[in-house]
DNA sequence: ATTTATAATGACCTGACAGTTATTAATGGA
DNA sequence: TCCATTAATAACTGTCAGGTCATTATAAAT
């Protein structure tokens, strides 16, 4: 019979490690799929870690077995969710020989269409509900993923700019101004859309959107409606 | 000495009854400013209802005395938070005799200047947190903010249109595409700007936005930059 | 077949927080 | 001054959810 003082107790970084390792294995993936699930459904404080595992068909001490609590599951939902949207876009841009507005309205289209069909469009309203509780977690995500897109988009414009097709306005801005809209849409649709609050049709919108931008930042003036 | 059974117990709506006529007061004043600052510093569910009444510099006892619950708090908040929001703008354009454009301008630049300078402009990212979890308030806030909002825009689109100065194109997207990067400001200002991540300068922003759409909704080409 | 190592979980523990109540302080009228 | 009514709170309760642990199932190895 042990006494209590003999047990040797694992460290806090020993159970870190053996999270880090199993967190390879299939089952995690899982688990990190029905979390982002509920996240993006309910929110991250409104999540039970007893109903992710639940929607993942395991225990909640399972759950435990692979994460070392629930900040380290979001945080790698999060991280993981980002990373497939690096790998898409940038590839149009070297390839593409025609003029910049087609490229810009080809760019963002295939973004919208993209993301539209994924459970991914829900993270930027959970990036934006969480950043203040999750500063690192945002810096992050910031850094990984909304200066990706804002660099690749930079690149059109100045691609546009160089070729004398756009005017050169404010190249910051004219980026954020480019995704406002895109990023807007996704959040209304993960907030206010799904409490039933109507929502524009996506296609007419985005439609509008770079009629409108294009329109702007062309130097000749177009053929008009 | 009176055994538990014969205790006559205020019921729910006469306990309703006496929260709504203490609402009247001035108490409870203190206490929703307190909440707005905090619900929009943490989120709903981080706040506590004690935070609240420390803050408001009572106890969390008092907070009950006019409020049933903290929903009833999230609520009261909200919606007294959006009627400041109606009461500001439609003043403008009836009076307003220049050209659609300066008066688009005008009204734009006007409200980004009175929300910025005031707690209110966190209500977007707030309600765009919550909404999901309060279905009914949602829908509530959007009929009474943001279907009045677009309605004030709506306004000035029709009237640039009837004037000959702007383009037809789709009414509806346009007046999202007005609003979206204001509100995408907004909103990024309080979750990832909090958190550190870089923000853009308000005013260039806004005039870049303004350059772009204006110049895109023209139905005469402008003299260029 | 038996031992060993690992995966999985039900039951439990604990802290936090929304909401209540018994009690005290303040107020005001006669 | 005394009583009655209302405002305010400290202390309390119950619940819920994050996290742990002792135990059991499963698979691997010899």
């Amino acid at each position: 019979m042990t006494t209590k003082a003999t047990i040797i107790r694992p460290t806090p970084a020993a159970v870190e490690k053996k999270c880090a390792r199993r967190r390879k294995e299939a089952r995690p993936s899982e688990l990190m799929a029905a979390a982002i699930e509920l996240f993006i459904e309910r929110g991250y404080a409104a999540t039970r870690s007893e109903d992710i595992a639940a929607r993942a068909g395991v225990s909640k001490a399972t759950l435990y077995l692979y994460f070392e609590d629930k900040e380290a599951l979001f945080k790698a939902v999060i991280t993981q969710g980002v990373v497939p949207i690096l790998d898409e876009g940038a590839h149009l841009i070297d390839e593409f020989t025609g003029d910049s507005s087609t490229l810009l309205r080809e760019l963002l289209t295939r973004w919208q269409v993209h993301f539209s069909a994924s459970p991914l469009c829900g993270i930027p309203k959970l990036m934006i509900s969480e950043a203040r509780n999750f500063p690192e977690l945002a810096l992050y995500h910031e850094k990984v993923a909304y200066a990706h897109a804002r660099k690749i988009l930079g690149r059109v414009i100045e691609r546009g700019v160089a070729r004398g097709e756009f005017r050169s306005l404010d190249q910051d801005a004219i980026v954020e101004l480019l995704i406002a809209p895109l990023l807007m849409h996704f959040i209304w649709q993960h907030s206010m859309g799904a409490s039933g609050c109507p929502t524009v049709d996506p296609t007419r919108y985005l439609d509008t959107h770079l009629d409108l931008i294009l329109a702007g930042l062309a130097t000749q003036p177009q053929p008009r409606s």
